[in-house]
DNA sequence: TTTATTAATCGTAATATTACAATAAATAGA
DNA sequence: TCTATTTATTGTAATATTACGATTAATAAA
């Protein structure tokens, strides 16, 4: 036990957990927002600015990196991040579908 | 340590984590898309379409209802479950404010 | 009152996540 | 080459999550 039982579930509902697990983390929604509020390209402030050891943000970047949201650019000796439009469009859609369903005649409690 | 930071982060960021989080498990994504489906409350059947135990539904459900966004009836000795429409519309207000960002000029990698 | 039905709770094992110190890797500049 | 700078990786402790058997609680029906 301990571990999620994927196989009962569709393909969907897998991606939209996945999505929602990565926003899951205030640190990774900390560090998402930041990549959007400064309009370019992020190298490396990313540890003063949300107050977590370097290894610590290191691997929110990688789990990050790893669903395709933000990639990185290396830049000398730092790494620049950004979001990548084009897949975080893809999971805006993955996730709208979901959220955006129809409350019509929903609640009868 | 294993424990989030979360007093160093923003009530938005912690919000928007911990509705994300809720999301980030198949099993919570399928009743809730069941409970959309369905059209109407749904009394107990939720073991027999998901295919968990019922102590393991049972505590899914217990966190879709402390975040508000499902709610409970007892009738008879079965407990009917349906979608809050208030509290759905607020938590998607708070991921919309998040997910659509502006995307423009943000990819220079 | 007894029995059946349904859902919640408790306890717990297996696994996952979070955080960070220590270290390694990679590059720039002296 | 040596040193400084920056990021990734490794290892690990603390904590959280997931799943379910066993049990309890609550109500309905016999």
């Amino acid at each position: 036990m301990g571990l999620t039982k994927t196989e009962i579930f569709t393909d969907k509902q897998n991606e939209i957990a996945q999505y929602a697990k990565v926003f899951g983390h205030p640190a990774r929604v900390a560090i998402l927002q930041y990549l959007f509020k400064l309009n370019a390209c992020v190298c490396g402030d990313l540890v003063d600015e949300i107050g977590l050891a370097q290894p610590t943000i290191s691997q929110h970047l990688k789990e990050l990196k790893h669903l395709g949201l933000i990639k990185g650019n290396v830049e000398g000796t730092s790494v620049c991040y950004c979001i990548d439009a084009d897949n975080w469009k893809k999971m805006k859609r993955v996730m709208s579908e979901f959220l955006d369903q129809d409350l019509d005649k929903k609640e009868c409690c």
